[in-house]
DNA sequence: GAAAAAAGTTAGCCCGGGTTTACTTTTTTA
DNA sequence: TAAAAAAGTAAACCCGGGCTAACTTTTTTC
């Protein structure tokens, strides 16, 4: 059974950002936006077809499939509420909580993602 | 310029946990406590050989070297305050609390950390 | 519309960190 | 003390996810 890394969850949550702010999101525009290669981009967006995650046609643009924008979306909430708890809990600079957030969002159980959540839910900021 | 990876890191945690309890450290212990192979146990044991953070006899037992020490118990540190948090301030289950301290300890910035530290100094759980 | 620039692609490489298989050395035990 | 068990090691491999170099296709621009 195919499991998403922790890379290529990178890779959905950035086409997600971009697609969502500008409507053209090539390769060249991932690979920076992931201070990657564009042949590493290439490899990754590659998988990301295979499992239907994104759509793409010779020398043409990325789209996210309904089911890939489903995860990016979900990758894209944690990232979310992590940064925003690191951020106005911990008081930690937007900077640091953005490049935190960006690390643990794709390792963070389940459990403790919805105790981040409630967390917030709870405690007035 | 050496960096000690997250997997090294284990290592040396674990290795600092076990010679806390029983004086005997060997590969076949490190191997069952991180639920690697030997081959793999030994092939980071030697890494950290190389950098001086560990010593071991050909055949015998494995030592943290006093920078290995300090090293080892830095990360072990940071573990017990990101578990203890979790555990204590989100309410996440003591079994999930270790297991995603286990992995973002290696990977949370300084300031997050310290961030940490401080919330549960001024907080009274 | 041809030449230059930019975007996309392919092939082949590297490194970390796992694995299995097969072996040697040490320890245990009958 | 000899044989069996356990511990340690070495070699060779796999996989993910980076990279560069060299190439093709598309787009831009003069």
């Amino acid at each position: 059974m195919f499991c998403l890394t922790s890379s290529l969850e990178d890779y959905l949550e950035i086409i997600y950002i971009l697609s969502e702010k500008s409507l053209k999101v090539g390769i060249t525009d991932i690979a920076k936006a992931l201070t990657v290669s564009k042949p590493s981009a290439i490899k990754a967006i590659k998988i990301l077809k295979n499992e239907k995650l994104v759509s793409q046609e010779k020398y043409g643009k990325i789209l996210l499939t309904s089911e890939g924008k489903k995860a990016a979306m979900a990758v894209y909430d944690k990232h979310k509420v992590i940064s925003k708890f690191l951020n106005k809990v911990l008081e930690i600079s937007e900077k640091t909580a953005e490049i935190d957030a960006c690390k643990i969002e794709h390792i963070l159980s389940k459990e403790t993602v919805n105790g981040i959540k409630n967390y917030l839910k709870n405690v007035k900021i």
